[in-house]
Formats: structure tokens, C-alpha cells, sequence
DNA sequence: GGGATTGGTGGATGATTGTCAAACCATCCC
DNA sequence: GGGATGGTTTGACAATCATCCACCAATCCC
């Protein structure tokens, strides 16, 4: 599995906090958010995030804010893509700040979220 | 002192997580925010918060979508408009948010903030 | 009362954004 | 090779938004 390959994002020092705000800023990412909060990697079907009602290419244009954003990193494998959550590079940017966001989550945090 | 009015702001449990993270997505709001941070009242004069290449009114909008928010409060008095920031409502609906945020604040924190 | 001060309202405008649709691209697999 | 799969890109369109400008409203002070 040596295919493996990142989306461009931002380096750590990179990420912005206003820019991560912004992003974070809508319903859908913080959806989205709240999905990747299990620190697993997913996939970018609507299907698994509870998002059957957008289309494709909405979710890959949010999926791309939040990348661009410094919120996640994308992992290509063949056809695949795999989102995970950059928690140690926000923890690290941000001290407190991914805590502080699943805490007060506004929908129900899936699982074992921490 | 009997003249104090506050201006319509949602109650403590309408504050909304996503609503707030976009209010505060936005540079000029975040550093607004800033400002803020120490707790005291400010008036609403840009050169009073490093704003001075923005129009008055633009001012008055952005002021305007944080009361909305929830992150401010402002009182009335006379002719002035007082703004304080919302800490113990936004402590008590996202515990730990303010204090990330202050703590990762992009710009130089102004004095005393803590 | 009359002028100055403080700040908001409403309209206009250009930029950004969220969404969908259709075309496209790479990969896996039969 | 040729479908089928998973996802991106581009274009279009409506909605939202940030900004400015001109005008307005309330208050303070002489």
C-alpha cells in the first residue's frame, strides 16, 4: 500500500484560526466534524455521513473547504479517499479549541468520540 | 442611570454553536473579539478598535451579527451604545470555547485579557 | 432652539458561497 | 477491453455577505 498519497493542506503552523472558524461556521462541516470526531478514517460517500440529501459534488466542495482549511487530511488509495481529523495539529495549533467544539456539540456525538 | 436598554439578543440556551463559529469567521469580527476579551464595556467608535479604514456603518453591521449571535451584549445609554462580550452565557453554553479562542488569539491580546 | 456628536438604516454593488448537474478521470474488476 | 465505482472539476445560478454611501434619529450641550 505504498500508493498512498496526501491532498495538498497546510502545513501546521499554517492553519489559521479564523480560516478553521470560518469553515467550521456551517452546518454541513460541522456535520461533517462531528462525524470525523471518532479520529477514524472515512470515506467521502454522502451515504455514511448523514448527508443523502446533498450531492456529490456538494460534499467533496465541503470536504475541500475543510482540507484547505487545515481541519483534515485526505489519504488517496486507488479510487478511494480516506478523511481523517488532524486532531494533534489543532490540538497543537489551537490548545483546547476541538475539545471545546465536540463538547458543545449540537448534534449527538457518534460513539466514542473521546 | 435608569436609561439602560439592551438591544434584542438571543437567550442563553438559542446561542448557536455553528451561528457563532460564523460570526466569529470573519477578521474584522475576530478581532473585534479581541477587543473584547477584556470584559469591559467599549463604545462603538472604529479608531477605538483598529478598525479605522472601515466605514461606520460596516462597523455597525459586524457589531450587529455578533449581538445576533449571542457573543455580545449591548446596553443603550444616551447616545452611546455599550458592548460587552457575553462570557458567562457563552462559558455556560460551550464551556472552554472563549478560552480557547482567546488563547490561540491570531493578534497581540490586548493587556490584560485573563 | 440649534448645532454637534454618536450611531443606525436602507439601498446599491461586487464578491463569496452553497448547491446542483453534467462531464470527466482514475481505478478496480469481470 | 469495457463496465462499474468513487470522487473531482467546471459551469451555472441563487443566496448571502462585506462594504460603502447618503440619509436619518436620538441625545447632549451651548
Amino acid at each position: 500500500m505504498t500508493d498512498d498519497e496526501r491532498l495538498p493542506q497546510p502545513a501546521t503552523a499554517d492553519i489559521d484560526l479564523v480560516t478553521v472558524l470560518h469553515a467550521l461556521g456551517d452546518p454541513v462541516r460541522m456535520r461533517l466534524l462531528l462525524s470525523y470526531a471518532d479520529g477514524a478514517e472515512h470515506s467521502c460517500a454522502p451515504r455514511d455521513l448523514g448527508l443523502e440529501h446533498l450531492h456529490k459534488s456538494t460534499v467533496s466542495h465541503h470536504m475541500r473547504v475543510l482540507r484547505e482549511a487545515g481541519v483534515t487530511t485526505t489519504r488517496v488509495a486507488g479510487r478511494n479517499r480516506f478523511v481523517r481529523l488532524r486532531r494533534t495539529d489543532l490540538d497543537t495549533r489551537f490548545p483546547g479549541l476541538l475539545d471545546a467544539l465536540l463538547t458543545s456539540a449540537p448534534a449527538p456525538v457518534p460513539a466514542a468520540a473521546r
